[in-house]
RNA sequence: GGUCCCUUCGUCUAGCGGUCUAGGACGUCGCCCUUUCACGGCGAAAACACGGGUUCGAUUCCCGUAGGGAUCACCA
């Protein structure tokens, strides 16, 4: 090939979401396109039609967008190209790389049962191989006339030199016999057509690499390089599928609250590894990605260590753009739009916020205490923390930071100290009712910084509400 | 079952014949920081599946065994 370009392709079928797995394909064949400074172009594999559907399709596109894989040229659908499917079909058939069968599927099953019942290798036996007394008026489908003596050999990138007999594989299906082409004939005409030269794919289509090569060859047609990737598993070692923890990238973003750079680097090091580095950027990866270095054994899909990644780069991401997306879980949550002030006290607490966070729900959650009209709720452990607290100890708090010249954070944890030291109670004491009173949880940022930003009278009046709970 | 592929801590991986008393990360546990929870820092436990070779020397090369995976449609 030498100084031809690169051309990739990610190929799925819109029969589901795009999920994880798929999303890594289309990683690495983004990334790979583009440390070559070659084409990533998309196909949307849709000839099956009674699976493919519209909603499929866009959430393919949208999770590919939201993933920033930018593909080049126009999306390939491949149904639209039925016509010149068939016409390579024809043209096999034509050059005798191909003939026509006409055995029916009852009888084919009858041949496989026999097979079965034999323990033989379930394949076609090749009943209309050599046959010209073809039948009038009855439906046939056409097969390749792929070889038998010898094998072939694929130097695929990732998996390395494999080897297979042509003895094992048997004369595949190219149209159907409603003049539809099969998969196996439209990857291999679609390919060639959009001048992919590297297939990366997922290893459950290694073997069928080796048949697609059989059609390439017969059409004389210049042969891609292969790559093919291990599957992800799930926790437990089974395949990950869609009913088995496979969950669509749309669903990591709008359910898990994942950041779409985080579930990029985490899919680019499940598999693959550079060194000890473990936060990849998009042009470190461009720049180190290489197809020798995937492992060939499945990896194991670790949510924990996703969330962890995600958490990693919810804290470098810029604040505001983590006040917009959480923005609708937080409405939800109140029950109410928000508006400007809101932002902007959500905006001032992200520094702290999203220190506490490993998802965008969670940040969400962790947010809304400040939002919130009194009397605000109180949780398990806040209630605990009221009903312990020393008696008389949050009143006096609330005379001496009425008292407060200059409302901010320094001068009430000033405050607070004093109290704890003049009444003899630790800074936790005094610290831990006042948490409970303020933000309804015993756990949030900093106090005192808390306090600050809800402000004098919200800050009192949530202590007052507190006062009134406890002599309830 | 046939064919093909794979096998380093619980998980993701580094390692590409000697640097390995096997490194990093997540998770777990402990300590520090500290008004809570986090963040951050420090530390601990934790792996070369097994058996043969090849070699002066194997985690690294070869062959078996075991285990795991993929695939065997007029589905993609």
């Amino acid at each position: 090939m030498g100084a031809s370009k690169v051309v990739t392709r990610f190929a799925p079928s819109p029969t589901g979401y795009l999920h994880i797995g798929g999303a890594r394909t289309a990683l690495f064949n983004y990334l790979f396109a583009r440390a070559h400074g070659g084409e990533f172009r998309l196909r949307i594999e849709d000839t099956d039609r009674a699976r493919s559907t519209e909603p499929a399709i866009a959430a393919i596109l949208d999770g590919l967008g939201w993933l920033d894989f930018e593909w080049d040229s126009d999306v390939v659908y491949q149904f639209a190209r039925a016509a010149r499917h068939a016409e390579v079909a024809h043209q096999l058939l034509a050059n005798g790389h191909a003939y026509r069968c006409y055995a029916t599927a009852a009888e084919l099953e009858e041949m496989r049962a026999a097979q079965r019942a034999a323990k033989q290798p379930l394949r076609y036996d090749g009943r209309w191989r050599d046959r010209s007394d073809w039948p009038n008026d009855l439906p046939y489908v056409i097969r390749l006339k792929a070889p038998q003596e010898g094998s072939v050999t694929i130097d695929d990138l990732v998996q390395g030199s494999v080897t297979v007999a042509n003895a094992e594989l048997d004369d595949m299906v190219l149209l159907r016999s409603d003049g539809t082409p099969t998969y196996m004939l439209a990857v291999v005409v679609d390919d060639h057509d959009m001048g992919v030269t590297h297939v990366i794919r997922g290893d459950d289509h290694l073997n069928n690499a080796f048949r697609q090569l059989a059609l390439i060859r017969a059409m004389q047609w210049p042969e891609p390089l292969y790559a093919h990737i291990p599957l992800i598993h799930g926790s437990d070692g089974a395949k990950l599928s869609k009913r088995h923890g496979a969950l669509g990238v749309n669903e990591y973003r709008d359910q898990l609250g994942m950041l779409p750079e985080a579930v990029e680097n985490y899919l680019l090091r499940l598999g693959w590894g550079h060194g000890d580095d473990e936060f990849i950027s998009r042009a470190q990866a461009i720049a180190w990605f290489d197809l020798a270095g995937v492992g060939r054994g499945p990896a194991r899909f670790d949510m924990k260590k996703l969330e962890n990644i995600n958490g990693h780069y919810i804290r470098a991401a810029d604040d505001a753009r983590l006040v917009a997306l959480i923005d609708s879980r937080v409405a939800q949550a109140l029950g109410r739009d928000l508006n400007d002030t809101d932002r902007a006290i959500l905006q001032r607490s992200m520094p702290e916020l999203k220190k506490r966070a490993n998802n965008i729900n969670d940040l969400a959650t962790g947010s809304v205490f400040y939002l919130r009209s009194r009397p605000i709720p109180m949780d398990d452990g806040a209630s605990k923390l009221l009903a312990s607290a020393a008696p008389g100890m949050l009143a006096s708090a609330r005379a001496l930071f009425a008292a407060i010249p200059d409302w901010t954070a320094i001068q009430l944890e000033e405050q607070a100290r004093a109290l704890a030291e003049t009444s003899a109670l630790k800074l936790g004491q005094v610290a831990q009712p006042l948490r409970a009173a303020v933000t309804g949880s015993s756990q949030s940022p900093g106090l005192f910084e808390v306090m600050e930003t809800l402000g004098r009278d919200e800050t009192l009046g949530r202590i007052d509400d507190a006062l009134a709970l406890i002599e309830a």
